[in-house]
DNA sequence: ATAATAGTGTCTATCAGACACTATCTT
DNA sequence: AAGATAGTGTCTGATAGACACTATTAT
């Protein structure tokens, strides 16, 4: 066993290894046909002072910080989205969709563990990454030691069209792992419902679909006629649906921006926690 | 932004919070139809001072330990592995099976946080889980600062039928998010094969499937014709098979310790990184 | 009317579950 | 021979994908 870990020395913090943790936020939302991701974009801090050395200036980058002590790592992403974004997230577990998606642990992640140009102790830090779905329309306010937040699409950031082309550290790679965590989610249980406002149309429910499957597989659209078979079809434990119908009313219908027939609303059935039926990508038939 | 945070203070490493981090190793092995989790009993420390303050004394517990400088998640769990049970991980990150299943970061989950009756610093630890499957019947050995350590059934664990009727800490918690995970993950991606040794039957598949399903779904067992039928479908990408036969012959077979026909080898295609065939538990039909 | 999307229904290939039947080996 | 498991095949109901067709609204 580690020498460093005996037990009469637990008192002391310096006698073990502390590793500074940290929170990445990756903030989902769709929006026509799109999905985005919430980034900041990385300035000097807030005391002004240029000459500090802050590693990925300009670089775009995830939202997120340190963890305070007695804090959970879900209240501190949570804090940080507040102030860094102005993302108003309910600590309510049960009504905000976050998900850990992934550990980032390896000591060479982090510039400061190894920048040669600073001074001082040698640092590691480490990071849990968080899936956060948002459905409000929440305009970011970018806090002072960011230059600017806001919603970019997911597509040019996979597509290196953004900035600097890749995000700060090792943000791509966390962003790629949330996407991947969420296709297996949605296609086992009802995560896609939570980009959805409290009353949504099928059509709200397939974008969010298409935007993820349009990135990580090489789906162009999903067909309309089967999703909405497959989604009225779904039904949970007792048997009752998944979703169900707003009566038949024009003021239960709600118009796109562009043309067509208004669609209807729906509501959703919460106590669902699987999908009765499997959501994947449209095979092609032979 | 924390006013503990600015940057000028970051080569101060009190100046900033900084948890203890530790890995705990969920380590599964299937046999005899049965699932397995290696688990460690707590003992006194190495010094055998019984004075020193040990919480959960006699409790079985996960193995694992505080991730050191300079040393990932990931290579901390495997070397605590090393040490506390004796089992050899490759590092090799191809060839280990290791997941990570849930990061634990509440205040409160470690006693040492708020044992009133400790004297010293406050201490908050926080813990990365990890899913790892084991193949080789290895056995294990105790190290010095725990008592006992070996493979109970996950069944016994969950149904509080082992002493103290409950693990230490939140383990059950982990374990049971480590569950949920596999059974996930084992439903779309060819993982219940890290389970078998480098040839194996089709029986052997059958029995890691059927080991969690029992545990998390009301599965007594799976019907064998239709198994098979399935498996063998299973093709990758490139439409290769996912598993194959090695050839007809006597010395390719297995038998049962019981009696029964012996069982075709079959060895592994490695490419494929995902099922064709969605594994779900059976559906009873109406 | 036209365009565009919503929504329903039908056809068919494929898949899943039930189960029969044969093969092979142990006792 | 009896018993047990391996392995294959068949039948049938359910599901998925292709697509036709109607409905509804904006322009």
């Amino acid at each position: 066993m580690n020498k460093n870990l005996k037990t009469k020395n637990l008192n002391n913090p310096l006698a073990y290894f502390r590793p500074s943790v940290a929170t990445d936020g990756v903030v989902f939302k769709v929006q026509n046909n799109e999905l985005y991701i919430l980034l900041i974009k990385r300035g000097i801090s807030e005391t002004g002072k240029t000459k500090e050395f802050r590693p990925y200036m300009d670089y775009w980058a995830l939202p997120g910080g340190f963890i305070r002590g007695k804090e959970s790592a879900e209240e501190a992403v949570i804090r940080e989205l507040k102030e860094e974004t102005n993302l108003n997230l309910k600590i309510n577990k049960n009504k905000t969709s976050i998900y850990q998606t992934g550990f980032y642990s390896t000591p060479d992640r982090d510039t400061w563990s190894f920048d040669g140009t600073k001074k001082g102790t040698w640092r590691q830090t480490m990071s849990i990454a968080f899936a956060i779905i948002t459905q409000t329309s929440h305009t970011p306010i970018a806090s002072t030691d960011s230059k600017e937040a806001k919603y970019i699409k997911v597509s040019d950031v996979l597509n290196k069209n953004i900035e600097k082309k890749v995000l700060a550290f090792d943000h791509n790679k966390i962003l790629e792992d949330a996407l991947d965590y969420m296709v297996d989610q949605m296609a086992l249980r009802p995560l896609a419902f939570d980009f959805c406002d409290e009353k949504f149309t099928i059509g709200d429910v397939r974008a969010v679909y298409e935007s993820f499957w349009k990135l990580t597989h090489n789906i162009e659209s999903i067909e309309l006629g089967n999703f909405q078979n497959k989604i009225l079809k779904q039904v949970d434990q007792k048997g009752n649906r998944l979703i169900n119908p707003m009566p038949n009313k024009p003021e239960n219908k709600r118009a796109q921006e562009g043309r067509g027939a208004p669609a209807l609303l729906y509501t959703r059935n919460k106590e669902a926690d699987y999908l009765s039926y499997i959501m994947l990508p449209t095979q092609k038939r032979l």
